[in-house]
RNA sequence: GCCCCCAUCGUCUAGAGGCCUAGGACACCUCCCUUUCACGGAGGCGACGGGGAUUCGAAUUCCCCUGGGGGUACCA
């Protein structure tokens, strides 16, 4: 039996982190047992799901590398096999219409909850004669379809995770609704549980893998394959991402989208290595860095973890500049590029490809997201830059003055482009000139050139601005302040 | 309330009865490298929630307590 697993997200929201995190566990089942990894859009909530949505949920998912081999499958069209298969429960009276009134159900559930009891539905309309149905239609109530639960059911499974999980019945919270409520020839929107249930047995799902939150629908879904006459896949309920509180992780805990981690910087590699390491460990368990392909080759259950993981953007961070550091200038400058043009500097890739690459260079090891690099590199693309406060004040110290004139006029009788050499060279001719500590040129060259006294190398930094044509004018710049001084 | 699940450093985790005076990583601290900021290197700090039981021996097994989480829809 091959191996089919799949990924349902529901288009209500953005590419969640969660649902990523699913993706990714399923993705690694399919690829280590050779099977299919399947994309099945959730689209059922016609009033809370958009087209945005779905993409934003199909670029996140490619962009992580969780390629599907099928798919993806929209619900929205599939609903002829929902109405069948609820017409066939109907039939085979394993399924009923309720008429109950939302006011009703809601009374209900209060003087459960008065007692001390569940709220459940208490299955008043499971045996209803055709004059009471006849009433309640003529009364002008719209029926739901439900899906009859034996309260004295023992329902249990074993789970990829967990191991043997049991359920009751009674615990299930009466016979559950699988349609909306709709006009009586009609049958309404049908219901998650019953859809999921279609979907995966129609797919041909050998494994259910997803969330913790989700183990509360799997008794019932289980009922539902027994009903469909259905053989029942295995289950596999992982971790849930938390929160620092240690809740759930949600859309109001700040950033949760995929896109949103994109846009900040974060390479799909470092992330996807953090999502797997979120609940999972390797066999040798000192290894935190991997790609998709070796953890796919090492991946099983017996290595995912039962409790939750609290999301740690410190850790993150550190693997997403442990990728960046070790990535090639020319594959780096390709994934800064956008960063500096959303920050309205004018690269030009093509045409200035060597000098980015160096820049790339110069502060590769600095990197912890992608976009660090825009006010890294601010002073070599803004020409206009102003010295920051710092500066100035370095720039005013006794001395300063005459030693970057000296500097200028060292810098005007180059004739050759300046290089690390020769740059070095004039630092050295300066110092010796000056009859002054190497470091007070170099921090006041610093605070000249760059217009701060932190940042990348001097020198090369020095190298770059000399190529665009920025350094003159700037130590002309500086000169001022350090007269004004 | 009811049902279910979980429990090792601040965080992510290794650990499947003796190999554990509990290992790794992030964070933090110290030192080294260094013109700055980083990077990198070397150290350091730091945990088995509590109580019983089983056993010659328990982080590892069982029970209770405590704590935390998830679920409890005509959402998914």
């Amino acid at each position: 039996m091959t191996v089919r697993v799949r990924i349902a997200p529901s288009p209500t929201g953005n590419l969640h982190i969660g649902t990523a995190r699913t993706a990714v566990f399923n993705w690694l089942f399919a690829r280590h047992h050779g099977g299919q990894f399947i994309l099945r859009i959730e689209d059922t909530d016609l009033e809370r799901s958009r087209p945005e949505f779905t993409e934003n949920i199909l670029e996140g998912l490619a962009w992580l590398g969780m390629t599907w081999d099928e798919g993806p499958f929209y619900q929205s069209q599939r609903l002829d096999l929902y109405r069948q298969a609820i017409h066939s429960l109907l039939d085979q009276g394993l399924a009923y219409r309720c008429y109950c009134t939302p006011d009703e159900l809601d009374e209900m559930r209060a003087k459960q909850k008065a007692r001390g009891d569940a709220p459940r539905y208490d299955n008043r309309h499971r045996h209803l004669t055709a004059e009471q149905e006849a009433a309640f239609l003529a009364d002008g109530r719209q029926p739901v379809i439900r899906f009859k639960i034996d309260d004295d059911r023992e329902i249990a499974w074993t789970d990829l995770v967990r191991g043997t999980v049991t359920w009751k019945g009674r615990d299930l919270g009466g016979d559950m609704v699988i349609a909306r409520a709709a006009s009586q020839d009609d049958i309404g929107q049908p219901l998650y549980n019953l859809v999921v249930v279609l979907d995966d047995i129609d797919m041909g799902i050998t494994h259910v893998i997803r969330g913790e939150d989700h183990i509360g629908n799997t008794p019932k879904q289980i009922l539902l394959y027994e009903a469909l006459g259905a053989t029942v896949p295995e289950f596999g309920h992982t971790p849930l991402i938390l929160n620092q509180a240690g809740a759930k992780l949600s859309k109001r805990d700040g950033v949760t989208s995929i896109s949103d981690f994109q846009a900040m910087g974060y390479t799909a590699e470092a992330l996807v290595n953090y999502m797997t390491l979120l609940g999972w460990s390797p066999p040798d368990a000192t290894q935190e860095q991997f790609l998709l392909a070796e953890a796919a080759q090492q991946f099983s259950f017996d290595r995912v973890n039962k409790a939750g993981a609290k999301f740690d953007w410190d850790k993150l961070n550190w693997l997403n500049s442990q990728y960046l550091h070790a990535m090639p200038s020319e594959d780096l400058v390709q994934g800064l590029v956008p960063y500096w043009q959303q920050a309205g500097y004018a690269v030009d890739l093509a045409g200035d490809r060597p000098w980015l690459e160096q820049v790339a260079t110069l502060v590769g090891q600095s990197l912890v997201r992608l976009s660090d690099a825009t006010d890294m590199t601010r002073y070599l693309f803004d020409a206009d830059l102003p010295h920051d406060e710092e500066a100035i004040a370095q720039l005013q110290q006794a001395g300063v003055a005459d030693l970057l004139a000296a500097v200028q006029t060292l810098l005007a009788e180059q004739t050759a482009p300046l290089t690390e050499d020769s740059a070095k060279d004039i630092v050295k001719q300066a110092t010796k000139a000056a009859g002054v500590k190497k470091g007070l040129v170099m921090r006041s060259l610093r605070a000249a050139l760059t217009c701060a006294m932190h940042g990348p190398d001097l020198i090369q930094s020095w190298v770059l601005l000399h190529a665009k044509g920025i350094d003159q004018p700037r130590l002309t710049a500086a000169l001022g302040i350090a007269q004004a001084g």
